[in-house]
DNA sequence: ATCGATTTGCAACAAAGTTGCAAAAACAAC
DNA sequence: GTTGTTTTTGCAACTTTGTTGCAAATCGAT
C-alpha cells in the first residue's frame, strides 16, 4: 500500500465527510465526473456521463444537496440550461466565495470557472442594496480561438 | 380623430414593420405586456397574461422571433428560469448594445434592466477571445429595500 | 452481524419546450 | 372590397426536464 499518494478515491471521501454528508457510490461518482471533466456540466451531462449507474432522480438530489452545502455553485447562462461547477475548498453552506468570473465558449460550448479572475467592483444607483454579484463572458477559448 | 397623439398601438406597429415583420394581435399583446410591466418577464409569465387570447406555442414561437430579430434579449438568472427583456430602440439583429447590468430582487422576485450602468471593462487571460460580457446583480430593489 | 437513519430507484406525475400540419389571418395586387 | 399568396396561429401529439411518495437498498455506528 502506498501511504504516500493521496487517491481521488480518498480525496472525495474526506470532502463529503467534511460536509457531514454519508459517502455513497452515487455522490462519489458525481464528484468524480466533476474533477475529471474540470468544466461546468448541466444536469443532462451528468446523466449521460453516469447513466448506467445513477438514477435521473438521485442526480437531481444529489446536486441539490451539494449546491445545499456549498459543495457546488450554479451558472447563469443566456440559454435556458443550469450549470453546475465545484467551488474551492474555501467555500461553505452560506459563505461562498465564488466571486469569480465565468466564461463560455462559443465554439466548444464548455463553460468554466475563471478562478483568478475577480468581479470588479460596481457603483450601484441609489436605494439599491446587492447581495450577490454574477458575470459571464461569452467568446473563444484558448484551445477554440486557434 | 386625434392627430397628435402616436398611441402605444401605432409604435408597436412601427417596431414591427422596421423589422420586417408583420403585425399581428398575438405579437402585438406580447409586446403591450412587455412596454406596460417594464421588467423582465419569462415565458410563463407571458402566457398568464395573455392566456385567454394565445396559445402556448405561438408565445414560444413569437418570443424566438423577437430573439432573432433584436427585438428582446435574454438574462441570464441563476435559478433555471429564461428571462426575456425588450432592447433598446438601438438594437437590431446581430448587433446589440445590451451592455447594461441586470438587477434581479431577492424579494419581490422582478428582474430590471439598469439601462444607465455599463458593465466595466475587464482584461482576460491571454489567448482569450472576448464576444459578449453579462452582469447580473442579486439584491433588494429600490422598492423592496424599505 | 445487527440496527436505525439516510439514500436510492421506481413509478407516477407536473411542467416546460418542440414539431408537423391544417385553418386562419395578414398582406399585396387588383 | 375581393382575390390569391404567404405568413402566422392553434391544435394535437410528443420529448425533455424536473418533482413527489414510498418501499428497498445502502451507509455508518455499535
Amino acid at each position: 500500500m502506498n501511504m504516500g499518494e493521496a487517491t481521488s478515491h480518498d480525496l472525495i471521501s474526506a470532502l463529503l465527510r467534511r460536509n457531514q454528508l454519508s459517502v455513497t457510490e452515487g455522490r462519489r461518482r458525481i464528484l468524480e465526473v466533476f474533477m475529471e471533466s474540470g468544466i461546468a456540466l448541466s444536469h443532462h451531462d451528468i446523466e449521460e456521463k453516469t447513466s448506467e449507474r445513477l438514477d435521473r432522480v438521485t442526480v437531481y438530489r444529489t446536486l441539490q444537496t451539494f449546491l445545499e452545502k456549498g459543495i457546488m455553485h450554479t451558472i447563469p447562462t443566456t440559454d435556458n440550461s443550469v450549470l453546475y461547477a465545484l467551488c474551492k475548498d474555501s467555500c461553505g453552506a452560506g459563505h461562498h466565495h465564488d466571486d469569480h468570473v465565468h466564461f463560455v465558449c462559443e465554439v466548444c460550448g464548455t463553460t468554466s470557472c475563471l478562478d483568478g479572475l475577480t468581479i470588479p467592483f460596481i457603483t450601484m444607483p441609489e436605494g439599491y442594496q446587492v447581495s450577490q454579484v454574477n458575470m459571464v463572458v461569452n467568446g473563444k477559448c484558448k484551445a477554440c480561438a486557434n
